[in-house]
DNA sequence: ACGCGTCTTGACGCGATCTTGACGCGCCGC
DNA sequence: GCGGCGCGTCAAGATCGCGTCAAGACGCGT
């Protein structure tokens, strides 16, 4: 869950924005002043801050400051003030875009939206099957903890295993995703190829575990638990 | 050198726009269409992108959606269309920001610094392994205190292999980084830059420690802290 | 124009990986 | 029991990708 920290000492404003960004999915923590804000983000950090700058007790340009004195939240600053200085502040601060008031609804949410997205931290996709652990994105296998080397093609073969979550993967399938479609008939290929595998990756790779032949018909990957 | 693409069909703003920004110490480089646009971007890549959404040749948006395929840099859309639509499309396609015309340059100007400073690579921490140690925010290295001569290609290569922390570096990111997104097909630099690397900083370049090679994926750099 | 460091490009050897063939085994229907 | 089929196993040859070396091109400062 997406959460956004709204501030803003108008409450017709702060009910407009939790109305629209909540009906988007979002969920919304509103406070109507700098020291809540401030408070707000000690206990809970959010995936993005709209920050009004004309604020009743701190100024909004102290509350960025702080802001950014700990932390790198994305921040989109709501002002009425059009003057350039006030929004070349602002963005020097450390603020991510400047929206002056009124604003377009829609136009607020694409900019979150592209606030939320440059934030966005790539996650890398992890596998995991029993005590095998695939990451995907640096291309590592370990099982029990220890690294296993697999070479492109293997790795392709239990790739594609792994994503079926111990549904069966039939030949040509498998066949096709590593080899291509014209290697469809290629049947052989993965007879050597999960020999290989059962020996780098079961404990007895004569009576596999893991990786299940499912005879005329494919392969699967069962975690060893199942 | 930070350097700045614009894109616009108007003269006039582009020249403004140059000296504006040259007088900041940026490097602005110019084109007027679209086309223009992508083969600059395709030989080099520049650390942030102006691009006016009325271009003669290409749409706008076709331009912004062709960038995104291949790159993350950051594009500061410039439009003369106010409309929430035209925003929300810009910005859900990948731009960072959006600015309408007439615009002011101070406040352009923040919104790139801002652009920027969102884009700043992490700081690469010092990389030690044994009595090797490469500053790469300096540009020195050492070896059991003895500084060690890189060139700035060596270095480039490093810098890239040693944000990634001991991740794996894919040949085609290292290649797109260092020489440019032209290059993404010349492995072999990287078999030529990679060995000369070694002899200069592995004890026995023939087995490496730090710079290691996932064969047909990349590379990554070890250190002593993972 | 010259020399130096650096970059680009080509040729080659080596090891890892992939492809291919031969063979044995177990299962199933007959 | 017997034969066919599909699977697992092994190993040899072909191929691929990498590391290495070195020659030539290039760019920059003098």
């Amino acid at each position: 869950m997406t959460v956004v920290l709204a501030v803003d000492d108008d409450a017709a404003i702060l009910r407009t924005l939790g109305i629209a960004m909540r009906a988007r999915g979002y969920e919304v923590e509103t406070v109507a002043d700098g020291r809540s804000a401030l408070q707000s983000l000690a206990e809970r950090v959010p995936d993005v801050v709209l920050l009004d700058l004309g604020l009743p007790d701190l100024d909004g340009t102290e509350v960025l400051r702080r802001i950014r004195e700990t932390s790198q939240v994305p921040v989109v600053v709501l002002s009425a003030r059009h003057e350039s200085d006030d929004k070349v502040e602002a963005l020097d601060l450390g603020a991510d875009d400047y929206v002056t008031k009124p604003f377009g609804m829609e136009e607020l949410l694409a900019r979150v939206r592209a606030a939320l997205r440059r934030a966005a931290p790539s996650r890398a996709p992890v596998v995991t099957v029993g005590d095998l652990v695939l990451d995907v994105e640096d291309r590592r296998a370990t099982r029990a903890g220890e690294p296993v080397h697999l070479t492109p093609t293997e790795w392709k073969i239990v790739e594609v295993l792994a994503r079926a979550e111990g549904r069966l993967v039939r030949q040509t399938t498998l066949l096709t995703e590593v080899w291509g479609p014209s290697y469809e008939r290629e049947t052989h290929y993965l007879r050597v190829y999960l020999a290989q595998l059962r020996r780098k990756l079961e404990d007895d790779p004569a009576h596999p575990r893991m990786l299940i032949t499912d005879p005329g018909l494919g392969y699967r990957l069962l975690s060893d638990l199942s």
